[in-house]
DNA sequence: GGTAGACCTGGACGC
DNA sequence: GCGTCCAGGTCTACC
């Protein structure tokens, strides 16, 4: 018999639509079921991997199920995961800064960004991402957490910084990503990444910002990317999907340098949440061709999910 | 500071 | 079934 966790939510807290926010919700080993509404993945705990479903029986409550029993620091362990996870540290008054901000997510209730439950995996879901098409991250987060995590889990960061860069291209599929993901586990398992200071709200967004674009296999799209997993949203992601975005839904011309700068001044007004707003455009614009995220199927849609393929 | 070319994989396409 | 082309962001060398 495991244990099961009572896990209070902010009032506005909405499963589906905050779990269904973001990409990384599709990626191993996430896995969103639609009929049940429920978000299944193994969590890497003190004692050994445990298996999470969670589900929201009610408003300002969620439960989480484990298929085996938790310690009291391995509960405490899974509801800090599950917090980050749900980004449940946003509170209400977050939630409505922002749509006084941008007003059109008011409606919804849009505002939370679906991410991991560490940084580690974050940062790898990243690099993942990076110069490749959608459909070859699935791919790879598939590979490293079926070859590299134990018992379903994501790999990680010393088993990761232990594998040899010929399994990672071979069997992993990550390509010339081999080297830069060893050595971005070796920086997190020997302490050189400085989490602490990287959330500090005293650590300027430019300073993190700066910091993560020397890191392996991290560029300025990466480091925008993760600055938003950090929960600092005044900065874009540029990308080709960002370009492709600016030209097809806002209606800008000119070469993508120039583009580029009309994002930019786009969303300036919405200051400290420039990121949420482009992103649930973005978004929203998935969701009108596709319809609503969280009855997306895995297989169908959300590993093939682009405004391109749409 | 700006830019060209290499780095890999998987899918689309033509033959 | 095979070869070719293309999409995708980062890194290095070079100007």
């Amino acid at each position: 018999m495991g244990t099961t966790l009572n896990i209070a939510t902010p009032a506005d807290f909405d499963l589906p639509r905050d779990v269904c926010s973001y990409g990384y919700f599709v990626l191993a080993p996430n896995r969103w079921d639609v009929q049940s509404q429920s978000l299944t993945r193994p969590l890497n705990l003190h004692d050994g991997p445990a298996k999470a479903s969670i589900t929201q029986p009610a408003k300002g409550r969620l439960r989480a199920g484990f298929d085996r029993p938790l310690s009291r620091s391995e509960q405490a362990q899974a509801r800090a995961k599950i917090a980050r996870m749900l980004r449940l540290d946003e509170a209400e008054d977050h939630t409505k800064a922002f749509h006084r901000a941008d007003p059109r997510w008011k409606r919804s209730g849009r505002s939370r960004l679906f991410r991991s439950p560490t940084l580690f995996e974050d940062i790898v879901k990243t690099v993942t991402s990076c110069n490749v098409t959608w459909p070859g991250t699935v791919n790879m987060n598939t590979q490293l957490v079926r070859h590299l995590g134990r018992k379903g889990c994501f790999p990680t960061p010393v088993r990761l910084a232990r594998t040899r860069p010929g399994t990672l291209r071979g069997r992993c599929r990550v390509g010339y990503r081999d080297q830069r993901l060893i050595e971005l586990a070796n920086l997190f398992h020997t302490g050189h990444i400085d989490e602490h200071w990287l959330q500090s709200p005293a650590t300027p967004d430019d300073d993190v910002f700066d910091f993560l674009k020397t890191l392996p296999g991290i560029g300025p799209y990466a480091a925008g990317n993760i600055l938003m997993l950090l929960g600092r949203y005044s900065r874009l992601a540029i990308d080709t999907e960002t370009i492709r975005h600016g030209k097809a839904v806002l209606g800008f011309t000119g070469s993508d340098q120039q583009i580029t700068t009309q994002l930019n001044a786009h969303y300036e007004p919405f200051g400290p949440f420039k990121f949420k707003s482009y992103w649930f455009e973005l978004w929203a614009h998935y969701e009108t061709k596709q319809g609503p995220s969280h009855l997306w199927k895995r297989e169908e849609t959300a590993t093939a999910f682009t405004a391109n393929n749409l």
